[in-house]
DNA sequence: GTATAAACTAAGCCTTGGCTAAATTGTAAA
DNA sequence: TTTACAATTTAGCCAAGGCTTAGTTTATAC
């Protein structure tokens, strides 16, 4: 659908994957489908998509890790994704809604916008 | 997937279809499937789905009617859309690139979101 | 008023992203 | 070491949204 869309799930995925890294050691489908909210055969088969296509590698029953194009990708998704969080909350959005909010805008917000958004922080800042 | 994104499709359809009404007079699938950018027959089997779901309405061959329900939702869509779109340039987003971002962030923007966008837009204005 | 072109529909295919149910593999307890 | 449970995979289903190709209907031009 729109060119952004098609993204949209890698980018989910790539970010928590990295997120589950670091806080876990390690990334475990288990983990990646009840973060998500999908069952595990969900998961396994976007996770499949995503390794043909570069993203992650991993063995049959072992747990999953990014290649380079993927912890790229997971870096400057979640930039984005705090970048506009912060941005809601600093305009006075609540916390709770800022995190909804965030976590679909995220995924439409050019680099354009982006540094308007880190602009008006730093104005709000000071 | 995601929420708001499953209304994606139905929310942009609506207000492209009222927005045809408006300016042309009536809205046809050729136009509709221009605008969308995509061929005849996937608007086609959109509009069926809308048609099934309520949104829309029309005899075979002839144009497009939205329901009391879909002129809602395109009046509701059409508000968020303008919202974010003069937000962005008001923050400094250049035209093009508020555009565009506002086409994807139009969907993901919560009510208190856009109240703090609207309250943003005005004090600028003064 | 008929031919021709434009618009629309029908049929059939693909990918993505959901699900359930069932089989397999890995791990941890007994 | 066996057994049981947890994790993963496989298979098969569905809906949405995309496409092409081919057939119908409507509208235009002559
Ligand atoms: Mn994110
Ligand atoms: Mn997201
Ligand atoms: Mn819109
Ligand atoms: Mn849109």
């Amino acid at each position: 659908m729109r060119e952004a869309h098609k993204t949209e799930a890698t980018e989910d995925y790539v970010e928590l994957i990295d997120d589950l890294i670091c806080v876990n050691g390690e990334a475990r489908l288990v983990d990646v489908a009840s973060r998500m909210g999908v069952t595990q055969p969900t998961a396994s088969k976007t996770l499949a998509r995503l390794q043909r296509d570069g993203y992650i590698s991993s063995e049959p029953y072992r747990s999953i890790f990014l290649t380079p194009m993927g912890k790229s990708l997971a870096d400057e998704s979640r930039l984005k994704h705090e970048i506009v969080f912060e941005f809601l909350q600093t305009i006075g959005v609540s916390k709770e809604a800022a995190k909804r909010d965030s976590e679909g805008m995220e995924h439409h917000v050019s680099d354009e916008t982006l540094k308007a958004f880190k602009k008006l922080i730093r104005q709000y800042k000071s």
